[in-house]
DNA sequence: ACCTGCATGTAACCTGTTACATGATTTT
DNA sequence: AAAATCATGTAACAGGTTACATGCAGGT
């Protein structure tokens, strides 16, 4: 239940169109929460049917013609009240470390180069944050908002340092046991080491599973 | 589409019933993939249909019974298949970083016993994962298997080890701008500093927020 | 007989994803 | 006039969440 929540924030920042919502959660807003332009459309007609929100009178209501939307008072209340709610912490899903996991069992063909992949693409954002964090916050102290925004900033910033952080210490800790035997690097799917079938069990009582 | 896959994974580990499979979703395999009873239940309702696992002839095929299943062959096919393929890490979706960017519109009320909150939630988690550490993988090589789920368990660590450094942080910044004023701790929702509605786009020109 | 705990499900709903449809505006 | 681009949507589906239903086993 956090989209609603977001798109009100964003509106709040600055009254905008589906369309250039979308772009902002491609942008600054997406760092942190992604949606698609399909989403954000049901979402707006939703808030806007619940009186969280309304359509910029200027506009006209056509099909291809772009609406502005701005949020009413309804709307920020809203926003106040499931920010004062507090939401717990998820629990983490991802699919990276599941597939290491799986690793375990049908064999490590493929997963240095899967690390290696998300390593790039995880320095990748991280020089894009520094990019960002550079020209939009130099040092200094700017308004409250500034340093709000500079904090989330720093959460992407250091969450992308401790995917690169253990991606290193992954890819050094499977160097030093050399992928079963470089022969076996261009095996098809279903070639795993050991057995594809018919011996399941075989490390039931290896530590860390249960 | 992991869910599927970290079933697979975990039946390979060791074969099992539903709830069962449950109970390790709530512990190991749940600290970086979780799932509720009704979804497993569902998915290894799809899984035996595709022919990629079967219940054991042993069970009863009873509704109050317990069913076990083994992975087949084409399952673990299946599953390298999948761990070939190698997934993009998805755009991150976290309500906490949205809370902060919506506090930069609303104000920071609250703000501080939410951070404070998720604080103790993560340094928990991680005295929980230490304690898996020590318990599980002393110093010493063990076999692949345990290096990999070792792995698996760092990131878990270092995941809850940046979630700390970021909301400490966090904290010292809003300690150093001290919360608007004291007197208007007690406020009620709605009482948001900065006018309730009527003036959007005021922090039009910002930076970092497009 | 009744209650509690174990175990397997059903149903309804909401969110997110993918593919496609349609109208308006600008460019060539 | 055709093509590209902007802009708003519809439809169908997959995955995740919440609440509830059903059957069996063991204890009191």
């Amino acid at each position: 239940m956090s989209l609603p929540h977001a798109i009100l924030t964003a509106l709040l920042e600055k009254p905008s169109s589906g369309l250039e919502l979308t772009r902002r959660f491609d942008k600054s807003i997406g760092y942190f929460w992604s949606a698609t332009h399909q989403q954000i459309y049901r979402e707006l007609a939703r808030l806007e049917q619940s009186g969280f929100i309304r359509a910029l009178p200027s506009a006209v209501p056509a099909r291809g013609q772009k609406k502005e939307y701005e949020v009413l008072p309804a709307g920020r209340a809203e926003l106040t009240e499931w920010a004062a709610a507090g939401q717990d912490p998820k629990p983490m899903r991802d699919p990276l470390l599941l597939r290491m996991r799986a690793a375990a069992v049908i064999g490590t063909d493929g997963l240095r180069d899967e690390l290696e992949r998300h390593l790039a693409l995880h320095r990748a954002q991280l020089t894009t944050y520094h990019g960002i964090e550079t020209k939009d916050f130099p040092p200094g102290r700017g308004s409250e908002q500034d340093r709000l925004r500079h904090l989330v900033l720093r959460g992407g910033i250091e969450l992308e340092t401790f995917w690169i952080g253990w991606l290193t210490e992954s890819l050094g800790a499977l160097a030093a046991e050399p992928e079963k035997a470089p022969d076996t690097l261009a095996a098809e799917p279903g070639d795993a080491p050991g057995t594809p079938g018919a011996e399941q069990g075989r490390d039931q009582a290896a530590p860390g599973q249960t």
